[in-house]
DNA sequence: TCTGGGGTCCTAGGACCC
DNA sequence: TCTGGGGTCCTAGGACCC
């Protein structure tokens, strides 16, 4: 059975800045940062450019900003990396039907059940090499392939096999080849456990396998402890799962500056059930546990929860339940950010039957959620007031715009009531830059366009025209998982 | 300009039931 | 009456991942 190496890891390389550079041809070769660009934003994607200044993922915007000031900052436009991520997830599961996706830019294949003929290494090795050939074909982007006999351990082979490569770890090989690696390597392995592990002289996978497993469930607990005394030993028996349904839908926000007004607070609660609803309506799902989230003006974080009766994807009970909750916490002190989520997910309600029939509530309110209005199919919106102070950002860097007479570009940037566009688009030769008044009537934000090289995997039938009113995948900025 | 946002899984204690 | 044990649900928190 795992006698080849026929489970395999993609990982598409600095995905998000790689999209913004294939999308931005004046980026390619430059330093991007993808990220919040707040004053409590982090990173999170650098470009390989912007990696020798230090910068990475998870890192705050401002040290990123120190580090490398020469680098093109830009906002996440979640909904072009959805249409790029659905083009590479069509590719493997032209492979296999068994596909596991974890996130935009990576999933587990498990070729054995596409009937795929994965005998040795070299098979394995002609499999994915031939996929980062027509992912970079289809999307004009790098993806790195880990191969192997086991989940963990193709996907610690993808690492090694970054950026732009491939790398197989042929069965057999294992055990010899984790034993002098970091105890970090393995999945799981965290800053805590790693610093428990290492108080007890345990720094290497070698060393996990060479402590026991009694001795690992004494430090670590039972789960953590058997689940990782087996993974040191090269052993990890866990399947490939392809539609893994959600189990929680969670919305949450972090203010600009702490907020300390209770009735701000209120409302804010208010809000994001209402944006919880909608992405759990979205998902076609009800819930029964409402959860609300506060983070403290000191990072101390706690949640409050309560279970319902049965699910509901009514925006009023769920608001109605988080305004509750947050009744009991003293927010006084400030808070950083208030979130609220629904867990215990159903595929139905049973509440619509009979509930809202004795309230005098009818299905109604619940139909109209009053969503945001989105603006012209805006990537997250150009109007975001995001966070603590009620500033209207309109042009945030790295947005698509279009210009009645120079036609469509991005926006570099903007302050002082002037925003700074860039005319270049995917494919196009690197662009020119014009500033303009923020007000200017001739400039609107627009749609992304498709990136170049698209040979897609795709409905046969495509727009003549790709106009920004019917384009080939879901809007950008519509908030499906 | 310290520390995002969306998730998953595990642990532990108390309530409650058998 | 007293004692004990096990299972399940709920709540809260923490580690980890991308």
């Amino acid at each position: 059975m795992r006698g080849t190496p026929a489970i395999l890891h993609l990982d598409m390389d600095a995905f998000y800045a790689a999209v913004e550079q294939a999308a931005k041809p004046s980026l390619r070769g430059k330093p991007v940062v993808v990220g919040g660009l707040g004053p409590r934003g982090v990173v999170a994607t650098a470009s390989y450019e912007a990696r020798p200044f230090g910068v990475h993922s998870a890192m705050p915007t401002a040290q990123a900003r120190r580090l490398c000031p020469n680098a093109a900052y830009l906002i996440p436009r979640f909904g072009l990396y959805r249409q790029v991520s659905d083009v590479v997830m069509g590719l493997l599961r032209a492979l296999s039907p068994l596909v596991e996706p974890l996130s935009l830019d990576e999933a587990f294949v498990d070729l054995r059940a596409g009937g795929q003929a994965v005998e040795s290494a070299d098979d394995a090795r002609a499999v994915g090499e031939r996929l980062r050939r027509d992912i970079r074909a289809a999307t004009g982007l790098s993806g790195s392939v880990g191969l192997a006999g086991s989940k963990m351990l193709a996907k610690i082979a993808s690492e090694r096999a970054k950026p732009d490569g491939l790398v197989v770890i042929p069965p057999g090989t294992e055990r010899a080849l984790l034993a002098p690696m970091p105890s970090r390597t393995l999945p799981g392995v965290g800053p805590a456990t790693a610093q428990t592990l290492r108080r007890s002289g345990i720094d290497t996978v070698g060393e996990i396998a060479g402590a026991g497993e009694a001795e690992l469930v004494r430090l670590l607990g039972k789960a953590h402890g058997t689940a990782l005394y087996a993974m040191a030993r090269g052993i990890d028996e866990r399947p490939v799962v392809a539609d893994r349904d959600a189990k929680s839908v969670s919305v949450e926000d972090t203010f600009d500056t702490d907020l300390t007004d209770r009735a701000r607070v209120r409302s804010e609660i208010g809000r994001l059930a209402d944006r919880c609803v909608e992405r759990l309506r979205a998902s076609g799902r009800s819930g029964r546990t409402v959860v609300v989230k506060v983070r403290n003006y000191d990072f101390s974080t706690l949640t409050r929860s309560e279970t319902l009766r049965g699910p509901t994807d009514d925006p009023a009970v769920v608001r109605e339940a988080a305004a509750r909750l947050i009744e009991g916490v003293d927010t006084t002190a400030g808070v950083r950010l208030l979130g609220v989520g629904v867990s215990g997910l159903a595929d139905f309600t049973q509440e619509d039957l009979f509930a809202q029939a004795v309230t005098g509530r009818s299905a109604e309110p619940s139909r109209s959620v009053p969503a945001v209005p989105a603006g012209p199919e805006s990537p997250g919106g150009p109007e975001d007031t995001d966070g603590g102070t009620a500033v209207v950002r309109r042009w945030l860097p790295g947005l698509d715009a279009r210009h009645a007479r120079y036609g469509v570009g991005w926006v570099q940037g903007s302050g002082l009531g002037r925003v700074t566009v860039r005319f270049e688009r995917p494919g196009s030769p690197p662009g020119r830059v014009r500033t303009f008044a923020v007000d200017d009537p001739e400039l609107e934000p627009s749609d992304p366009l498709p990136l170049p090289g698209g040979q897609l995997p795709e409905p046969a039938i495509r727009p003549k025209v790709m106009s920004s009113s019917d384009p080939a995948g879901p809007a950008p900025g519509t908030s499906s998982p």
